[in-house]
DNA sequence: TGTATTGAATATGTATACATATTGTGCACA
DNA sequence: TGTGCACAATATGTATACATATTCAATACA
């Protein structure tokens, strides 16, 4: 069946929210949106309300919907929480997994590493992002599914500037992430529990590394401090 | 400012799925439920979207709400993920816990054991539901929350017949689980994570046993086979 | 007897008008 | 100049009519 204008506009709006082309905390018109999308009021209100039930934005009474923010606590909670959950999904993924959804996976990561060859970095970060999804997926388990969703929205939002690495060393990284899907498509097609586990906390190493280099980038060097 | 209609409807069918007045599966018809508290079908949709997005009911398109079934599978996800939410949110509420969020701990464990005391299994239900739920809240954690009130959702509803106890030993289970909740109150109260963690360990296994008697019961005795 | 097909009945989905709440701006007044 | 109030402008919330999809029962046909 073909997709509606509703489904377009949830899957644009969770795309833009992800990508950060909204930003965290952004409000959002329902008129405006309704407008972009060419549908009326109603049916994008429940677009809104499906949002919120995924963590993408927040709902208040009588003001409206705002892009879910990132704060401090946030934060806080994101890397306190992020490697337990991605732990225990790769775990269940690699029991519960099936052939269609191997597919799937392999064919995102193929996407992955294409939107890396073209330095589609807004690409790339949807793949990989997709692909962590399909993961959760996999692993078959509703109350941490809802976890991981929303881990996932967060992660992505921060993960934005990875995937443009500067330099070589990034570069780098970046082909070690793509090498780690690998070895993890390999280990869950052959069940091997532990060895997700070890690849998926090793795979979060590296990102954690990234995301807090960009939260608290190096100071600037002090023979600049004049010019500032 | 006083409960609207709608939020009565919303807090109405939270509680009448909680207490499986309406069964897991059971079809949910917006026109009747719009009919019976009195509002449009709209802000009634919307509700519905808002119950969706917590894991109380399913949303399917074009055939309506259906209240969130609980099958083998998950049952499953839910005793292999239990534990570990429920402990980790445990560690993180000793530690983030403010005063408010005390006295309503304190309050609702009141209201706990006046439910027992009066042989209200409904309400004493509710209530170890709303004190799990405060816990919750008090790590302050969204992507733990989200998985924390889904299995709630399904531990609420399969504790049904817990606090109607048939037997002596049955009621010194639930007299149990309630100094449980005292002892998780003092722990918490005095930061003493570990403590805490015990505690709610304890309190799943005493749980977990009750409900596993209950999903599996003892074979009938044989002698009564002649009589099925 | 079993299976398709048609159409009425019923339910969900969408657009729109109107009701209510919030926000912003100009003006009076201290 | 600053503060508070009134009122207009704007945004969100709700009811209703209509559009579209699904379900079920009656009937035709193999």
């Amino acid at each position: 069946m073909p997709l509606s204008s509703k489904d377009k506009a949830l899957s644009d709006l969770r795309l833009r929210i992800l990508s950060t082309d909204i930003a965290p905390g952004a409000d959002l018109d329902e008129a405006r949106l309704s407008d972009t999308y060419g549908i009326s009021r109603t049916p994008l209100r429940e677009v809104l309300q499906k949002l919120a039930g995924e963590g993408f934005v927040m709902l208040a009474p009588n003001r409206g919907a705002k892009v879910a923010s990132m704060d401090l606590s946030t934060m806080r909670s994101f890397f306190q929480t992020a490697p337990m959950i991605y732990a225990s999904i790769a775990r269940l993924a690699a029991g519960a997994r099936n052939e269609e959804q191997m597919r799937d996976l392999k064919e995102v990561q193929a996407q992955f590493r294409q939107a890396l060859l073209e330095q589609d970095s807004g690409a790339a970060a949807l793949a990989n992002h997709r692909f962590h999804a399909l993961i959760g997926e996999m692993a078959h388990n509703v109350y941490l599914s809802a976890a991981l969703q929303r881990l996932l929205i967060d992660h992505t939002r921060m993960s934005q500037t990875f995937y443009a690495p500067a330099s070589d060393d990034d570069r780098a990284l970046v082909e070690t992430a793509a090498d780690q899907h690998d070895a993890m498509i390999a280990a869950i097609e052959a069940q091997d529990a532990e060895t997700v586990v070890q690849l998926t906390l090793d795979h979060w190493d590296l990102s954690r590394n990234r995301m807090e280099r960009f939260v608290r980038p190096d100071p600037l060097p002090m023979e600049n401090a004049h010019a500032v």
